[in-house]
DNA sequence: GCGATAGTTAAGCGGGTACTTGACTGTTGG
DNA sequence: CCAACAGTCAAGTACCCGCTTAACTATCGC
């Protein structure tokens, strides 16, 4: 298991793609096959096999082979990973908007001093 | 202003490249100069300048230039909309999960067969 | 003013990767 | 059995983009 850092990593470039956002767009309103989701593309079954490749090795989707198709599912787990990612730096951000928000609440004349280490 | 969808492509994009990644996060704990950030990343001025114009077309982050020093920050808001991109599909697709497993109480017998229409 | 500092711009190199093609394996229906 | 179908593998191409260098502008401290 990859520690959270990691897995929004390879998050983050699996999504930074159309092609694979339109797979999980897809994938998302329920499973499919890899030519279901290689028609819309309009692309060969190598390349969705390629991007299914990226997606798998992180985690966000998973698939099986049943005779000669292989179906393929989200795992909604892998999502949050990337998302707890910007959950956190937001959090960050919105408490020092608070603090800011307080300090000038209690020093009316402040204007633009360096309130950052404040 | 970008629809949700257009800004949440960008900011996968933006994300996918790690000293991107870094600069978010050494922004989430505060403003800092380009030269901050270079600093660590051990990278020249221009190629930080070239990160930070992805960044900011895609509204994660803004900067103001005053003197010669250009100070950066975060925007939240921008990081919602791709926190929201995974979280709507995560949402659909725990729905799917808790409609099949709705299915399967109702129908303790079945076992494999298609239920995605149902 | 002048040297040092902070940033900007343009051009180019190099590596990674999205996608294609073609040749191949396994599977299914008739 | 065999033709069509669904997917797989390997190799090659073409493009994108991260980063550098170099030359330049603007600002600051003294």
């Amino acid at each position: 298991m990859l520690n959270q850092t990691a897995q929004a990593e390879l998050v983050f470039q699996a999504l930074a793609i159309p092609s694979r956002r339109f797979i999980v767009d897809r994938l998302s309103s329920g499973p499919a096959s890899v030519s279901d989701l290689a028609r819309p593309l309009r692309m060969s079954l190598a390349a969705v096999m390629q991007h299914l490749r990226v997606l798998e090795d992180c985690g966000i989707v998973r698939s099986e082979k049943v005779g000669r198709v292989r179906t393929c599912r989200v795992e909604p787990a892998a999502l949050l990973a990337a998302e707890q990612w910007m959950g956190q730096r937001r959090a960050m951000l919105e408490s020092q908007l608070d603090r800011l928000g307080a300090y000038l609440d209690d020093h009316p004349d402040a204007t633009d001093e360096d309130v950052s280490t404040k």
